[in-house]
DNA sequence: TGTACATCAGTGAACGCGCGTTCACTGATGTAC
DNA sequence: TGTACATCAGTGAACGCGCGTTCACTGATGTAC
């Protein structure tokens, strides 16, 4: 107790421990992948681990903690992959602009890929489930992400502010000013704030949308509305 | 047989069936208002309408069956909730941009009053439910409602054409002209349809973030930014 | 290095639950003559 | 109007399933002396 603990695990049992954890996790997004968040089960786990229903039990203590570790690599992921296009490969000399439109693809790619684990954090809540707030931080990735964003295209001058159609005023005028103390954004302008949360909802819902059949009948397959609207929207922020 | 059918039952027998075939699907709306999709059971159902279990398969002959007249029927609600903001208090002599505005007021509002029934058509897909045909028709109800708000707005001179900023072309060009063919919508402008599919993913979108929690720690409650984004949006389709 | 005790992973059985759906049946309602 | 038969609503029991979670247990691994 006197020693400074390490995260590295020492002896073979806290190995066998943290491997069989990262196993039960990664065979519960197998079967979420495949049957989506209600045909996940501890027991069909188990199974498939070729283990006793009960063992998993030893690692997670419940259903829901299981769910939530699902949910909290799942954000993530997505956080990962947006961060990543924003970041641009080195030596790659892309305009804010050009990054703000590859996170946008990014993120839907990844949806795309795993549609499972994106119904999982988007879609409707798990029926009974109450997200812990170990969930928060890594849900804020993707719109930190593009706040990082913006506050770098002001500083580099790819930023410009946009004549407000309607304004920003009254209540919202309040929130957004709060929203930019919280997230030490002093260089982005309210209504550039409010314009990005505006380009979030529209990214997220058009991809749900896409997920979940509503296209049907009208742009489908949605690519090129998608292209379309995410360099429309890299306007609307401000990235010229 | 030789007869015209009428569609108001006649025998008792028919009135009976008639009037138990509704009490089922009101019953079953109570219990997806309370628990969601996953809670609502045939057997559950059943037991709060004093019935055995297998009688009723009478009425609907599976789960899924009864989940498919919920569907119809929440497409519905907020199909006519729409059609009714939008067609105007008789008298009210209201512009077709505050009618835009109003339709999405509304369709927030049922939202906000149905959660489960919003979630169960705008939210991840019921897990091994595949939906019927029979459900598009309903489904189609609000987009074709805002078509046709801007069909009339062209006509009576409230649309303003905006110049693109980003062009539509190519598949996305072909894609709209073909939308519009099959909406017989030849007044509006392709790209003014491209809008107002954006709008319509943004409005959606804004709405289950708002139901679904994404909210939290940004625009909460949303009230103000909702007001903003939609006469925002109204103006962005082409509304003055 | 060797022994005694404590910790902990995995077992197997069990509890208690609810589910969708089928089926042979009874009795009431409807129809044809 | 009255009788004979056909239709159909509702019953009750059953099939077969999977689930989350608990618990007393065994045997292996780790620790202190």
């Amino acid at each position: 107790m006197a020693d400074v603990r390490v995260d590295a695990p020492r002896t073979a049992r806290e190995r066998a421990r943290a491997e069989l954890t990262r196993e039960i996790k990664a065979e519960a997004r197998r079967q979420l992948a495949e049957t989506g968040a209600d045909g996940l089960s501890m027991r069909a786990v188990a199974k498939a681990l070729g283990m006793v229903s009960s063992a998993v039990y030893r690692y997670y203590p419940s259903r829901d903690d299981l769910l939530t570790a699902l949910i909290i690599d799942a954000y993530n992921a997505l956080g990962a992959a947006a961060e990543q296009a924003i970041a641009a490969p080195a030596g790659a000399d892309m305009t804010a602009r050009a990054r703000w439109i590859a996170a946008c693809h990014a993120i839907r790619d990844w949806a795309r890929a795993n549609p499972h684990e994106y119904a999982l954090i988007y879609g409707s809540p798990v029926p009974g489930y109450r997200a812990p707030q170990a969930t928060v931080g890594p849900a804020s990735r993707v719109p930190l992400a593009f706040v990082g964003l913006l506050v770098s295209a002001v500083a580099s001058g790819e930023f410009s502010s946009r004549a407000p159609e309607v304004p920003v005023e009254g209540e919202l005028a309040a929130q957004a000013a709060s929203l930019a103390a919280a997230i030490q954004t002093s260089d982005v302008p309210p209504d550039a704030l409010v314009r990005a949360v505006i380009a979030w909802t529209q990214l997220f819902g058009m991809i749900s949308f896409e997920l979940f059949g509503q296209f049907v009948g009208s742009f489908d397959p949605p690519d090129a509305f998608f292209a379309h609207t995410v360099a429309q929207f890299a306007t609307f922020v401000g990235l010229r």
